[in-house]
DNA sequence: GAGTGGTCTAGACCACCTG
DNA sequence: AGGTGGTCTAGACCACTCG
């Protein structure tokens, strides 16, 4: 930290997440932070800059910088909330049936994804789960995460029964990046049936990778979605 | 274009899609673009800053400015890099044919996007085209953009075959951001026959609107993806 | 009209890279 | 050692917003 810039830049980076400035709020103009700060406005106009790059404030001719709402990145296209998140945003009343509890079992072969050998030997950590919109299925999700160092997976309940509250509390795991894969395919007749569609109709096949701060251990679903009634749209 | 800058970023800009300079190459220094263009080195700076912003140089302290192969933000699943960009890069025989060259008409109701009052009275431009891999048409693509203020552009070729490309050097428009919404749907007569699939197969459709740095001017894409021989992977 | 951010000038010293 | 980009100063004028 041994710029001006950067010093001025984390100051009020700072007073924003501890929230001296809300959403909406305009900080002081560059003239007072001139004054505050005791440097030219160059280098208050630098550290502005940066904040509008990390996406914490906009600014506005003749107005002011204006603090704004911190979102999050958009990881891919399923960005890294969980589903529920996602379409509970939209006042939707969704439900989670859990078809298969978390279990140990083997990888299956050939894994949509290539595994390493960490991963391989480690052995499979397997759950699968319909995801309802208005008590119509319309999301068949299967989730495979290697069995290393995650105690009593399979015996505890998925906190508020989302997996990756479960993984960043219970283990602090943090997805980190998401790779993903996509087809249209026709449905099986396993998932006609429970989405209630007819065998062949189109479904939206999803592979999914989530990376996390752990290496050796990855996130994989595969989703297979109905989109008749609801698009995957983005989140942001 | 009225800014000293604007003019620098852009007569650079310029060079680096000409050839003049090429990747890896280094631009002239700060100094050196100052006497070229006679303003100060502030502006001159304030011009590379932008270009940096945009991919299409990155900076090295007591090296130079260095051009860069021009790979833009992943917005979203297809990101901002056009078709060819992306699967050429994995060095596969891409190729476009142009079905309907770019055509003043109206917008189509009911549109996939909602259109403010301004795109709706400007009227549409309208294209399509095949995407190809090793010669195999997999994927349709529709485009439309608000017929405001792009002289010429159904009279003159595309650059390189690249709208975005276009879009970019002709008109100064760069894309800010990207939604998209993802369905898989029976593909119709005319898709299945210019996809050479049977009618009914699933297709991935993917909904596009792409935000430029001009107000009232977006550019909305329909994707219709055979997704049987290549899926539609992450692009990084 | 007063205040804001946007642009621009004309300097200066420093840290880094390369011959 | 000489040139590069990185940081910073001390001004200036303009375009935009708002009361």
């Amino acid at each position: 930290m041994g710029t001006l810039y950067r010093k001025v830049q984390h100051d009020l980076k700072s007073q924003i997440i501890a929230g001296v400035y809300g959403e909406g709020d305009l900080l002081p103009s560059e003239s007072e932070l001139q004054r505050l700060h005791g440097v030219t406005r160059s280098t208050i106009r630098q550290a502005l800059e940066e904040l509008v790059k990390e996406g914490y404030i906009r600014k506005k001719q003749g107005k002011g910088s204006i603090v704004i709402r911190r979102q999050r990145r958009t990881l891919g296209m399923l960005s890294v909330k969980g589903f529920s998140e996602v379409v509970s945003s939209r006042r939707m009343a969704v439900s989670t049936v859990m078809i298969q509890k978390p279990v140990i079992s083997r990888w299956e072969e050939p894994f949509f994804y290539p595994l390493d050998d960490l991963e391989q030997k480690a052995g499979c950590i397997f759950l699968k789960r319909i995801r309802c919109v208005e008590d119509e299925p319309v999301m068949l999700e299967s989730t495979y995460l290697p069995n290393t160092n995650l105690p009593r997976f399979c015996t505890r309940p998925l906190i508020h029964g989302s997996l990756f509250e479960t993984l960043s509390v219970n283990y602090s795991l943090e997805i980190t990046r998401v790779e993903q894969d996509l087809r249209a395919v026709p449905a099986d007749d396993d998932a006609a049936a429970r989405l209630r569609i007819g065998p062949g109709k189109p479904l939206l096949l999803i592979y999914l990778k989530f990376y996390t701060n752990r290496e050796h251990l990855s996130v994989y679903s595969s989703l297979l979605c109905n989109t008749t009634g609801y698009s995957i749209g983005n989140i942001l």
